[in-house]
DNA sequence: GCCTTTCTTGAAAGCGATTACAAAAGACAG
DNA sequence: CTGTCTTTTGTAATCGCTTTCAAGAAAGGC
């Protein structure tokens, strides 16, 4: 077995990994010739210039972001908290979110809740002290804390799928949006509508939209059956079980129903037909969020196009510029779409 | 309008967060002891203790992040660079990952690549130059010089969905799971076995998992059709795509498929009944990672379940004791499995 | 009561970058 | 060749925290 070789460049303690003075020394000029080189600050002479790179790349030089960010008082990270990481509408928004800020080498830290405030205020917490310079996070409700605290940091911070009075926000109004798909439905004929929606609790979209269409309904002198407005957690098992649940309370079924998302409304469409109900004869379903199974189910599924993606575009906007000093409007509105597919039809005569 | 509420607490400049030295001042002790007791790392007597947490309560305090790094050369964050942030099984590695770095503090930063080996190596280097303390990435093939500089930085890495002889993996061999479910459809009598797979480029499990198929019908002296061996973009649209296009070969169309995700054999299903093939009766299908709407397709579909969750959770297991200095050991496997749902079933017998 | 041992504490030295400031080096005109 | 004006460079301070070291306080043994 050989000796290991130490290849020349590691001149004293091959365990460490090179620094700007390493880098320096070996390019024959001080450290801060190499940040100025390193991060094009400064004008520094073509021959300095090039040994600076060509040392810097011989000893595989990656600077310390740590150091970095507390010289610079940057850290050129963002942070987003979403109430869960799994679902679909909020990885789209992740997704394009993270894509605008990495455009502007931003690095994005994403964390999510649970639907819990408590957790928004741990989470956004922890991103706080990693040293974060803008926070994304869904909703408008939040512990009174957090925001206490992301005054006092003065952290930029924009809220989405929401739209508050108060705050930075990109997105719709959810009581709107739903009540034009009840508004849809009620011009359609049907007058018995239910929903099914996630968990409600510290969400205030869900509850909005909930009571957008119960405002809906009101407007042409209905109202909703208690038993038909149900709250489960997130699925299809979920939608399946919601659906059950409304027919199973004894009330006269619904004739159409509005579902917090796709996958709610795929499964209230598993279990209705699994009863023998045909859709959208016998009952008519609109989800949320057009996920990408929502065109392909059979009948297709009608939902509300909420735009994920061009809402996490929007809110990297916004915070780019707030983090570079530009000024921003406050309320950006990206208005949420119904899109009509097979899922949504007159109910049908009564027999 | 009243003049705003300057708290006592803010002495000097009120635009400045407060760092530790505030904390001390007001604590009457030093920053050595205000370190000490909100780590946790040396006994302070009880009175200074509290006198330490109420000031940082009253304070708002929330340490700095990267001078906190700077100073431990520990960045409590850990990357990981999956191909597409959207595919469900990156998800629930990423989300089970995540938690169990959570529990020990640290972060995660995830990134994708989309399925290009450069993009790997930028985004791993960004990463790096952040300073993440430990590194997690899918599959085995990489840049070469991306593992030259995860040496150099002495970072812990980790691959996932994989097996290989070289570095830390947690994961199964692919070429054996997908092997295992060809010899499942050999066994019922397939003979004509195709396969619809996402991009193989710069994809070894991919690639794999389609050479194990293919072993698996060489090992029954039978051997796969090129036009059955069909490889597409991911999700339903390039299932159906795929299961289109195998048809329009020309040759005669297999008995059953084994597509690379559920998605796309949900798209190829979709195609199939579009021209009045009956699943499993005219055509079994499989899928891969036993998404949530598997079990609720109809048929059910048959789909090899990689335990993303596991993986990640492992692979979390697996990181926090290398950058613990514990000894781990260098290969997990969690083998896959295939269950079996309703849409397989032997070939009907030729007419 | 005095000496040793054990706990607590604060002063100060890093960590590795950036950058203000001043000195040095060139450029140019007279 | 000298003085003035730029441009390029290096020195050293700084960011906010952790941690070593040594001193001071408290505790225990005789």
């Amino acid at each position: 077995m050989t000796k290991p070789q130490i290849s020349q460049e590691i001149s004293q303690d091959p365990l460490r990994f090179p620094v700007t003075k390493d880098v320096a020394e070996r390019a024959g000029v001080s450290t801060a010739t190499v940040s100025r080189v390193l991060n094009g600050t400064a004008r520094v002479r073509a021959d300095k210039h090039e040994a600076v790179m060509k040392a810097a790349e011989e000893l595989g030089f990656v600077a310390n972001g740590a150091a970095r960010a507390l010289s610079m008082r940057r850290f050129m990270a963002v942070g987003a908290v979403v109430p869960n990481i799994e679902n679909e509408a909020f990885i789209r928004v992740l997704s394009s979110f993270q894509d605008r800020l990495r455009q502007e080498g931003y690095t994005l830290i994403a964390a999510n809740s649970g639907y819990d405030i408590d957790n928004v205020l741990r989470e956004a917490t922890f991103l706080i002290e990693r040293g974060i310079d803008g926070l994304m996070l869904v909703g408008d409700i939040h512990h009174p804390l957090l925001h206490a605290r992301i005054a006092r940091q003065k952290i930029p911070m924009v809220q989405v799928f929401t739209l508050s009075t108060e705050r930075a926000c990109i997105g719709f109004d959810n009581a709107a949006s739903a009540g034009r798909a009840a508004s849809y439905l009620l011009d359609l004929g049907h007058t018995r509508i239910g929903v099914i929606s996630g968990l409600r609790k510290d969400n205030d979209r869900g509850g909005a939209r909930v009571e957008g269409i119960h405002a809906a309904l009101a407007a042409r002198g209905l109202r909703m059956l208690p038993e038909h407005d149900v709250e489960i957690s997130y699925g299809i098992g979920g939608g399946r079980d919601g659906f059950r649940q409304m027919l199973a309370s004894g009330a006269e079924p619904p004739t159409a129903i509005i579902c917090g998302t796709d996958q709610i409304a795929f499964g209230a469409m598993i279990e209705a037909r699994s009863r023998g109900l045909d859709i959208p004869g016998d009952l008519s379903v609109i989800g949320h969020n057009d996920s990408d199974f929502a065109a392909f189910l059979s009948p297709p599924l009608t939902t509300i196009n909420v735009h994920s993606a061009a809402i996490g575009r929007a809110a990297g906007d916004h915070l780019v510029s707030r983090m570079a000093g530009r000024p921003t409007v406050r309320l950006t509105e990206i208005d949420a779409e119904l899109i009509v597919r097979g899922s949504t039809a007159p109910p049908r005569a009564r027999g």
